[in-house]
DNA sequence: GGTTTAACCTAATGCCCCTAGGCATGTTCC
DNA sequence: GGAACATGCCTAGGGGCATTAGGTTAAACC
């Protein structure tokens, strides 16, 4: 019999479309290896188990996710950046679900596998990029950094949850949103903090 | 032999509280039907299922957290009302992790169960009513809503995730925040829209 | 070509979801 | 009080999934 060739992140790979098409929460050992044609007792060479699984699609997607945001952001500054940066990652949780629903779960990833991934990191540190075109020192770039990914990521997973039940377009908030958040950042309110960071 | 008195809401309560000690995702049926004495196939006369389990759940859960904000934001305004509604979401998401969990999946709720809890639409209304002191008036009041529950949702979802590994106390970030978002109401930047909402 | 490595397999265990059908416990109505 | 009924909880069982153990065979290396 033919081997099929599979590595682990073959095995993510089948498992971060499958999550796009059906649902992260569907991702079965069983499923994955259906669709890559093999038993499922044989993808625990490639990968430790489910968990394991989850783990490297979310590291993936990270990855992925962090690729666009780069290329969107390249060469721009200001606000332009911004709205750039936040809306590559808009559209890749519009595009793949299932993948970005995976980053979500990121506690209990194998700490090994994580820190060979560029993506988590890079993603933060391309923010900090963005940001530096404002002006903001610490602490209060982190802050900021903070204060956008969690709006960046709320808004999605919000939009993702049905959350948005208005009848107002969710676009046109978020264009709002960003406008908000560039003038903030714009007028970024003076730390009163006697303390260090 | 004694029966258990078993209801819908007991049934989604031991859910609940399952959640929050083991995990959502480690609440199975099986599990709960242990907690409460009974055998599994014994829950499905007052649930229809593992998934009108988990939409009770988040239903309970939506319930409980609207209630706590409408308690700490009693009475006040301004940005003390701001600080107290915000306060009270992630503390809410701190003390009950797996209820909290539970209220990201609403999609795929039973719309005629969603309809009978107030919890969601509640919470909606409360977050305009919190807004009312900022004199911001419709397109603007809902996208200023959308942006707020964006933010304190990827707040604590991201904290939740491990996503704040820097130094930087995430009470710190999260105070800024607020004092960020305060200032942004209060400056919110005016809209160029000429289409209408 | 023979040996070694490892990719893939079969088999088996145990947990889980869910349905069907039975019995016993409460309730209602005479 | 007792008959008739509704229903809470049960046992039994099918089918799916995750995972492990151990066998086989394709590929890689000498």
């Amino acid at each position: 019999m033919v081997r099929a060739g599979l590595t682990p992140e073959r095995v993510a790979l089948a498992g971060a479309e499958l999550a796009d098409e059906v649902g992260l929460d569907q991702v079965t050992m069983a499923r994955v290896a259906r669709r890559l044609g093999v038993k499922d007792a044989s993808l625990y060479t490639h990968v430790r188990g489910l968990e394991d699984l989850r783990g490297r699609i979310a590291l993936l997607a990270a990855d992925e996710k962090t690729l666009r945001i780069a290329e969107a952001t390249a060469g721009r500054s200001g606000k332009d950046a911004l709205v750039a940066f936040a809306d590559a990652w808009r559209e890749y949780a519009h595009e793949h679900p299932g993948r970005y629903a995976a980053t979500q779960i990121s506690v209990r990833i194998d700490p090994e596998l994580a820190a060979r991934a560029p993506g988590p990191r890079r993603a933060v540190e391309l923010t900090y990029s963005m940001l530096r075109g404002y002006g903001l020192a610490e602490p209060d770039l982190t802050d900021a950094v903070r204060l956008l990914r969690s709006t960046f990521h709320g808004f999605v997973a919000l939009e993702a949850a049905g959350g948005f039940a208005h009848a107002r377009a969710p676009q046109r908030s978020w264009t709002r949103a960003l406008d908000a958040l560039h003038t903030l950042l714009e007028h970024w309110p003076p730390s009163r903090e006697g303390e260090s960071p």
